[in-house]
DNA sequence: TAAAATGTACTAACTAGTGAGTATGTCAAG
DNA sequence: CTTGACATACTCACTAGTTAGTACATTTTA
């Protein structure tokens, strides 16, 4: 009578999915995709086994899901950016910003990009969703950079892909390569004073290679 | 009577070990440590999984072996430079071109350093050999940015291991993350032209920063 | 002839994936 | 408004195949 409804089950579809890839985006970022067990990521999960396969088909459905889940989030924040109306090397300097705190925030994501890369991005070419990802970022750094051109600011003419990759590259790095650089070199670099020199010495470096040369 | 000596085995421990060292650093970098197969790697060797178990003990020991020995190699390289007698910007310039040439050649090294990564350095810390990498490269770095301020070559007065890490991490990251950033730009990193703009690219950007600000 | 090196064949444990059935929500017909 | 039929969401227990690691016998070397 009374405990007739005690331990009835609820249905929520979306709200199990999304706890199924919160759990297992934990999980492949930190064993890898070989080395992330779906039985650990069914225990953590307020669900079961069954269901991951009822939703993701397989193991490697699911790690596509979570990798594509992570992208979707990035774009969104590209696309948000708005920095047409601040001057040149302002602008520059806010994406930089942007970039580096993303990555600083996000080392799940990183990880998942390192992971992809160990699979020479087998997963991704797969994914019309994250190959099609257009690429907003470059068309801004691109406008970015003719506006700096024509103003005077910078006296370099850089290839927008190139300018971005430099960016990421030490961005990505600081993030992807803490724990072996951190043993090798004995530094902490999560600590505050650290991660300020760093954003500040990323856009000095970009800024000035804009500045130097004229090719 | 004749046959008798015709399927002779011949005892080279040294041989072999090294021909399981040098299967063990593909496969691992190839599919990561939890990815990697021990039958896989038996089985491209001369010699049999046994041996392997003989002489590394277990499946992470070799993973250990691989990864000191591909540290080692690096050392090496580092501890041949001479970059004394070379004025301070040409000097950077060599160290700069070095780092990338490395990283280039050796995508093996890279890919493990990685893998080690995703495992937070875990292996890296237990290792005494890799943890007391005497790193004479920032020895080295400091001497050439401290002979470039006194000479006037350089006016900012920057930290050696952060110039390490922004050469280093542009370097590294061309080759760790060719597959998505390939994938997602459309462009192949390791056609010649694109190899050589990038190589002038990160020594402009490192040069120009140190010849940039004060501080 | 003893110690080091090697080959063969095996096992215990793990792990991705599934078979088969149950619960829940919804919607149409009575 | 309530019954029952249907689709979706879910549970539990199981399996087939893989994989790290080993027992034991044998050969080579010094």
């Amino acid at each position: 009578m009374a405990a007739k409804r005690q331990n009835t089950r609820k249905n929520d579809p979306q709200r199990t999915q999304e706890d199924i890839l919160e759990v297992a985006t934990e999980e492949f970022s930190t064993h890898g995709l070989a080395g992330g067990r779906v039985d650990a990521i069914a225990e953590k999960t307020r669900t079961s086994k069954r269901m991951i396969y009822y939703y993701f088909g397989s193991k490697e459905g699911l790690y596509l899901a979570v990798l594509e889940r992570a992208y979707r989030k990035i774009r969104t924040l590209e696309a948000d950016l708005q920095l047409s109306n601040l001057p040149p090397e302002q602008a520059l300097r806010t994406l930089i910003s942007t970039t580096f705190e993303h990555d600083e925030t996000n080392p799940d994501f990183v990880r998942l990009v390192s992971i992809e890369n160990i699979h020479h991005a087998a997963h991704m070419l797969r994914s019309d969703a994250i190959r099609d990802l257009n690429v907003s970022i470059i068309e801004t750094i691109a406008s970015v950079l003719d506006r700096g051109i024509a103003g005077g600011v910078f006296t370099r003419r850089a290839d927008p892909i190139d300018v971005h990759m430099l960016i990421s590259a030490f961005c990505f790095f600081r993030v992807s390569n803490r724990y072996t650089f951190g043993t090798i070199f004995r530094r902490d670099l999560s600590e505050p004073e650290t991660l300020q020199r760093h954003k500040g010495m990323i856009a000095d470096a970009v800024i000035s290679y804009l500045q130097s040369g004229t090719a």
